[in-house]
DNA sequence: TAGATTGTTAATCGATTAACAATC
DNA sequence: TAGATTGTTAATCGATTAACAATC
């Protein structure tokens, strides 16, 4: 009864100072109970705020103000300030940003303190390359088992991890908590494949069959279309030349 | 002259029928002449036209019209229609698009009508991954060449490519014209590596170093950063956990 | 305290969607 | 011709940039 009270007399007081009534309360909403949805914009730039404090980190850099760390980016300091208040204030005013601190929050809000099982789905050359990619362990993703349906090379040990009969992996992922599976198979397979993981408990799929899944929104899916990106790049390629013979 | 008078009627007629002059001279201006710049939300969204008209042709599909395409894909009708007006228009009232025409043309766009000749740098077990991708090749992405430093991997042939020991690699660019480098090393030895490529005439970088490249402007890169793709799924995944436990 | 730099509001810019006249 | 669907303008929506008061 008396916090209602209080509360009542700080909008008042809010009121009469800013004309803006239930700032304080709105506020709140905002950011601690609403917790408004982040923009597919802003989650793309994350990962690269990440990789550019973590070189800082290693260059032993403690400070950064967002007027050097857009320098560095190139993009403007006011998105970097705006993209973090996304997620709350990290900085000083007058100071700028630790660097070590805000790297590690930004790691948190990528989820990057919890740990995650992985299963590679084809243990073709781009399976096998992700599997011997010792990078992703560092940031908390452990490939646990990679199927296959060659028999060639079912058997295979990559970095320890074994390679399986596709068949066996039914029984694998209900008995293992799967966090992600990754898919690189042609993509006939994938749709069917990803459908089954998902029936069998895979929350998410990395997939890099050049397909779109259509799975329940429940379902987290992040692709990774290696051909796009060459066309893209070709894209640029062709209009680059278009300029130069004007 | 009689030419010049012929437009200036033109334009007249016009711009008493729609109140609008200069209507005709201007639209040529814009498609023809000035060739707008188009956005990369538009250049982003292209290759994923392309394969799904790939995807229609092979089924035999004919003609479609942007609400059908705008069903399968997921996207509006209206943002489909502007994309493509982008370039021209490739459709027909009451009709929609010829499938194998507009399949063409984005193909045209994106530069597939081109052959690239390709070089690997580093044959990790990404780089010989990429060499054993025989799909580049039908969009006419040729590899000719993979370099390493390790002299254990020299000498080794991957579908007929020979992997060189990184010192001969001056001589082949030079030599050869090398339109694309396909950056699969270390993070390390990239930007040095990267720039000398550039010094001896390589035109474009399909970088998978986890680092940005800072290029002459000229360069054409395009980045493709696993980790951060992986980052973006675990935010993903993070964010449905949120949402589970309210 | 003075200077620096954030957090946040407001202004601008650009991209997406809606609507519809043109036209096959 | 009537129906369908484009190409294109206008309206809306969202993201980026600018500005500045708050504050370390």
């Amino acid at each position: 009864m008396t916090f209602r009270l209080a509360m009542q007399l700080i909008d008042l007081f809010l009121t009469i100072k800013y004309n803006n009534p239930y700032r304080f309360i709105r506020r709140k909403e905002d950011k601690v109970l609403q917790k408004k949805r982040i923009s597919k914009a802003v989650i793309d730039r994350l990962p690269r705020y990440y990789r550019y404090l973590g070189d800082l980190l290693e260059k032993d850099v403690v400070r950064i103000s967002s007027k050097e760390l857009s320098e560095k980016m190139k993009v403007t300091a006011s998105q970097i300030r705006q993209d973090l208040n996304n997620f709350g204030g990290f900085g000083q005013q007058g100071y700028g940003y630790n660097v070590e601190y805000l790297h590690t929050e930004i790691g948190k809000i990528l989820g990057l303190d919890n740990k995650y099982n992985m299963i590679i789905v084809g243990a073709g050359n781009l399976g096998q390359a992700l599997a011997n990619y010792t990078d992703f362990e560092r940031r908390g993703f452990y490939v646990k088992c990679i199927f296959d349906i060659n028999p060639r090379l079912v058997g295979l040990t990559i970095r320890g991890i074994e390679v399986k009969y596709i068949d066996e992996m039914e029984e694998f992922v209900k008995l293992n908590s799967v966090d992600i599976a990754v898919l690189t198979l042609p993509k006939a397979k994938a749709p069917q494949i990803a459908s089954n993981l998902v029936k069998w408990g895979v929350k998410s799929i990395w997939n890099f069959a050049p397909t779109d899944l259509h799975l329940h929104e429940s379902v987290v899916v992040e692709n990774v279309h290696l051909e796009e990106s060459l066309m893209k790049l070709s894209y640029k390629l062709s209009e680059l030349q278009d300029s130069d013979n004007k």
